[in-house]
DNA sequence: CGGGCAGTTGAATCCAATCAAAGCCTGTGG
DNA sequence: CCACAGGCTTTGATTGGATTCAACTGCCCG
């Protein structure tokens, strides 16, 4: 119970995997909010659940370390359902948010209505580990799929890492590890072809899935939408569908029922140009990354 | 001397203006050099001189805790040539690395020859305040001007930090003001059309440059060739070429000599729909954003 | 004077965006 | 049970922005 596993996959919260896809995108009571306040002001959360994934950052942590974070993450949470704002650019952040079911997505919008996707947080992610730095929230994070979100105040969180020094450090190596991305995507969206960029981006999200026991070797979930596939990776979405058969087409993968199937991992890696170091924060081993 | 001013404009060192230029990409002793190893080992700097900016990072510091990591960072100082590596990708870091004088980049190379710069550290800025955490640098950094850099022992630095908190936190900041960087740039490569991009670009430049006082407020510096800006922007040089050329015919900009001149402030940044509240870093205003 | 590099220009090509419309699946409501 | 709506996916046709290839200028420097 204690979540005291060292670097390597939890693999133990097995159960935890198809809840991912339970009504994927049901667009459900409210209807295409986008940027809603919502947020659930001071005990409002909606649901509480028990159930959700450890966080990754307790690979980083152990002991009285990893059990204070986890029960802190547990002790309040709000369910946010898809395209469902959790926190809004320009909104003075209260909580940091720990993923415990689900997938977030960071964006920017843009005057021009367009809006950039600037990366996904999977379970175990904190979103926002840096949030008692500002003031305003520089952009926003919403719901992809259902999802569930631990809050954790900012207050008890910066009380807790100043007691807790090992804490702190874990939470500077989910901030590169984050930085470490935002650069790749970068890279991604400014130098490979379409085809490389869906291929990376699939990767990294598998990957990342390995890491906390959500995905096989050779299989993950893959809730997102085509059309924010678009956004995250620059591109529009029907160059993104057609991009996607011809990704299928060369049998590079094979995408139904939002399950991603890849044939040959390493074919696919290549063809993306992916290399996982940069997934690996400096000097920790990504599992799965042959 | 002892920079304890805080966070507003350090104008003190009016004088190192000038000197960015002496010898713009003069393409000197050293070659067309990429990628190459060489990084003083152990002592090794090649020129020691004790001119330079103030740390930016002092905005965020005052008194004891600012004295001590200025000094460190120029207790041991390097200068390296235009397109000269102070960092190689796979290096294990030594040092954290202070921009003292000149225009560095981080970039990262793909397999296929192209590379990316992901961002620039300008005079006053911190490189890499993450050193301490990885055992390999998953990008490299180069020299863009002649330049002067700041190399701080990691180990000392780590201790230093362990001793002061506050300095904890300065750095925590720089880390997130780069994330919020990164993050911008990507917005930028992956929504906004070959003008905006630019624009924004300099826009971004000018109101760093201002911030740490080596800018106007409708002029600034340009020592970047077309072809580094477009490593930045993800677009070819030709094109960078033919949009500056949009960009001087709209009369946006004033681009010769190394120089940028901006007639109209207002008017540059809302072609490049740039919103300077992401160089914030929360809650610092920033100088000169109207 | 020649070499190298930054900047500029033109022509041809191509990748990706845009516009438009149809097919599909799911949940809803009559 | 069927009709309908809405969101997601797919397809075709067209446009357009950006790349590529290539050549030429001007400049600094040896």
């Amino acid at each position: 119970m204690a979540n005291a596993f060292n670097g390597k996959v939890p693999d133990a919260l097995g159960e935890g995997r198809q809840l991912l896809l339970e009504r994927p995108h049901a667009s459900a009571c409210r209807s295409a909010i986008r940027r809603q306040r919502h947020f659930s002001p001071a005990g409002g959360a909606r649901h509480m659940n028990s159930f959700g994934e450890p966080l990754r950052l307790l690979g980083w942590i152990t002991g009285a370390d990893a059990e204070q974070l986890d029960q802190l993450a547990r002790e309040r949470v709000a369910d946010f359902a898809p395209r469902e704002d959790i926190v809004s650019e320009g909104d003075p952040p209260q909580f940091m948010h720990a993923v415990l079911r689900g997938w977030l997505c960071h964006y920017k919008a843009l005057p021009n209505g367009r809006r950039q996707i600037t990366g996904f947080s999977l379970p175990g992610d904190i979103c926002d580990e840096r949030v008692f730095l500002i003031r305003q929230m520089d952009h926003s994070i919403a719901a992809v799929t259902n999802a569930t979100v631990g809050l954790i105040d900012r207050h008890r969180l910066q009380d807790l890492m100043g007691r807790r020094p090992r804490l702190q450090q874990a939470m500077a190596r989910q901030s590169y590890l984050r930085l470490s991305m935002q650069r790749e995507w970068l890279v991604s969206v400014g130098q490979r072809g379409a085809i490389e960029r869906l291929a990376h981006l699939l990767c990294e999200l598998h990957l990342r899935l390995e890491a906390v026991g959500q995905a096989e070797p050779d299989s993950c979930e893959m809730p997102l939408t085509q059309s924010e596939i678009a956004e995250a990776t620059g591109l529009s979405t029907v160059h993104v569908n057609r991009t996607l058969q011809e990704l299928r087409a060369a049998n590079l993968i094979v995408l139904r029922d939002r399950t991603l199937q890849i044939p040959d991992l390493r074919a696919l890696r290549e063809a993306a140009m992916f290399d996982p170091s940069y997934l690996r924060c400096g000097d920790k081993d990504v599992p799965g990354n042959g």
